[in-house]
DNA sequence: TGGCCGATATGCT
DNA sequence: GCATATCGGCCAA
């Protein structure tokens, strides 16, 4: 049986924390995916807690939260907050669609099935993620539960993407061969 | 109050 | 491979 996942998983390191992610389902409203890629942001200098010191307290002060950004206008990214002891959130780069599907396709414009989730502003698309989530504690509206057990061997990490600041840290994870990571 | 930048996605060449 | 849409957050002035 799934084991629930809980906003008290999140106080961990918030690298473990990314890499853990992989293989859990998220649900929400009508829909639920797989992780199965991630990214962390500690208090490096492309985090939040960096460069944007308003609304990244959020970052700062909680773990186990919802954290919602929008960028380049057009785009929202869901994040965890993470690690009780300091700046740390975790972005949810790609989902494998479960359930939902039709929803998904409606929502994203396209039939295709690895265009649904396979990036971190298309999975907030595909899933109708309320921007006014933000700050809310994980397990109400969004709740994870572990449904694979994702080997050492099946998990590849790897520079984070889009970034201009701190490219040399390896803290994006994925699991090794599936077809819903992006890029 | 104005200007710059960005943890993206898409469409065109 | 490259241009670009489009706007919140931040800071300088």
């Amino acid at each position: 049986m799934a084991s629930k996942i809980t906003s008290g998983f999140f106080a961990q390191d918030t690298l473990k924390v990314a890499r853990e992610l992989l293989g859990v389902e998220m649900a929400y409203g009508d829909c639920r995916g797989v992780i199965v890629e991630t990214e962390a942001y500690c208090g490096d200098p492309a985090s939040h807690a960096v460069t944007r010191p308003n609304t990244g307290v959020l970052l700062r002060e909680t773990f186990g939260c919802i954290y919602i950004y929008s960028i380049y206008g057009i785009h929202r990214c869901l994040n965890f907050t993470s690690d009780e002891s300091g700046p740390g959130a975790v972005l949810i780069r790609a989902l494998e669609p479960l359930r939902g599907i039709e929803s998904m396709m409606a929502r994203r414009g396209t039939e295709r099935l690895r265009n649904l989730t396979s990036g971190p502003a298309k999975l907030v698309q595909a899933l109708a993620v309320d921007p006014a989530l933000h700050g809310q504690e994980i397990g109400r509206s969004i709740r994870l539960r572990r449904l694979w057990e994702v080997k050492e061997k099946d998990v590849a990490w790897g520079p984070r993407i889009g970034i201009s600041k701190a490219q040399e840290l390896p803290w994006r994870f994925w699991v090794k061969g599936n077809k819903h990571v992006s890029v």
